[in-house]
DNA sequence: ATGACGGTGTGGCACCGA
C-alpha cells in the first residue's frame, strides 16, 4: 500500500501532471499542498475518474490541502480546533485501506520567512500548536501518518548548502527541535528509515537550474507512528514529475506500507 | 545581489514561496 505526499504549488495549473503521474504511480492516498484555490474549484470529478476520492480544504490564493484516496474516507477534521487561523493548512481523515483504518494527517507547514520575523515566530506558535494536536491523535489512532511539506530540514544530509544556509530559514536550530520533538510522539521519519542515496532532496528552487544541479531540500516528509514502523517497506521521491512540463518546485515523496 | 523563477491577483506591477 503506498501514500505520498506532494506539494503542487497551484492545484488548477498542476492537475494535468498530478493526472499524468497517477497513471504510472496508482497510489493509495495522495495527500496535496499549496493548492491555492477555494473548495468549489477543487477538481472533483477529474479525480474521481482517475479513481480517487478526495476530501479538501482549499483558500483563495495561498495554502490549501487535500487527501485523495483509493478507498474509503470518513472522519475528515480541518484545522486545529485549538488553534484559531485564517490559513488552510491541516486535513486529516480516517482511511479504510487493506491494512486496516490509517489516520492520515497532512499538513503544509508554515514557511517562515526568515529566523526572527513575525512569520517565524507564527511557524513556532503552529509547530507548538501542532505538536499537542498529533499528541491527541496519536491517543485517539494507533496506525497515524503524519506527512507533507514540513517547511524543514532535518539535518545537514537535506540541504545542498549545510555550512552557507546554516541556521537560516528551514535550517534553524529551532525548527529541527520542533521536528524532533515531533518524533518524540513516537513517530519514525519514514525516508531515514531506509538507506538513501546522498544528496535525496524533494524541492528545488526554479531559478539558477537548482534542479538540474541538484542543488535543493528534503523538506517534504512522511512519519508514521511506531505501531507501523514493521510495516515500512519503502520510502522513496520520485523525482520525475520535477521533469514534466510546467512542473512543481517540489517532487513527491511516496511511502510504501506491507 | 534587495537578483534569478513561477503562481496569484490584479495590473502595467507587488507579494509570496523556500
Amino acid at each position: 500500500m503506498k501514500i505520498a505526499t506532494w506539494n503542487v504549488n497551484s492545484l488548477s495549473v498542476r492537475l494535468p501532471q498530478v493526472l499524468q503521474w497517477l497513471e504510472t504511480e496508482p497510489v493509495d492516498v495522495l495527500c496535496l499542498q499549496e493548492l491555492k484555490l477555494t473548495d468549489d474549484k477543487f477538481p472533483l470529478e477529474a479525480l474521481a475518474q482517475a479513481g480517487y476520492q478526495s476530501v479538501s480544504f482549499g483558500q483563495k490564493t495561498y495554502n490549501g490541502v487535500a487527501i485523495l484516496s483509493r478507498h474509503p474516507l470518513r472522519d475528515v477534521v480541518r484545522n486545529m480546533s485549538a488553534f484559531e487561523d485564517p490559513q488552510s493548512r491541516l486535513i486529516a481523515a480516517t482511511i479504510d485501506t487493506p491494512l486496516g483504518p490509517l489516520r492520515v494527517l497532512n499538513g503544509y507547514f508554515v514557511n517562515g520567512q526568515a529566523p526572527g520575523s513575525e512569520k517565524f515566530e507564527y511557524k513556532m506558535r503552529w509547530l507548538d500548536a501542532l505538536r499537542a494536536w498529533v499528541a491527541a491523535e496519536l491517543a485517539a489512532h494507533g496506525n497515524v501518518v503524519l506527512l507533507g511539506d514540513f517547511n524543514i530540514t532535518v539535518d545537514d544530509r537535506d540541504t545542498y548548502d549545510p555550512e552557507g544556509l546554516r541556521e537560516t530559514i528551514h535550517h534553524t536550530t529551532e525548527e529541527r527541535q520542533q521536528f524532533q520533538a515531533l518524533l518524540d510522539l513516537g513517530l519514525v521519519d519514514a525516508f531515514r528509515h531506509f538507506e538513501q542515496p546522498e544528496k535525496s532532496y524533494s524541492w528545488w528552487d526554479y531559478r539558477e537550474l537548482a534542479f538540474r544541479r541538484n542543488r535543493g531540500l528534503r523538506i517534504d516528509h512522511i512519519l508514521v507512528s511506531e505501531a507501523l514502523r514493521p510495516r515500512l517497506a519503502a520510502c522513496t521521491i520520485d523525482k520525475a514529475p520535477r521533469r514534466y512540463e510546467r512542473p512543481s518546485d517540489h517532487a513527491p515523496v511516496i511511502v510504501t506500507l506491507a
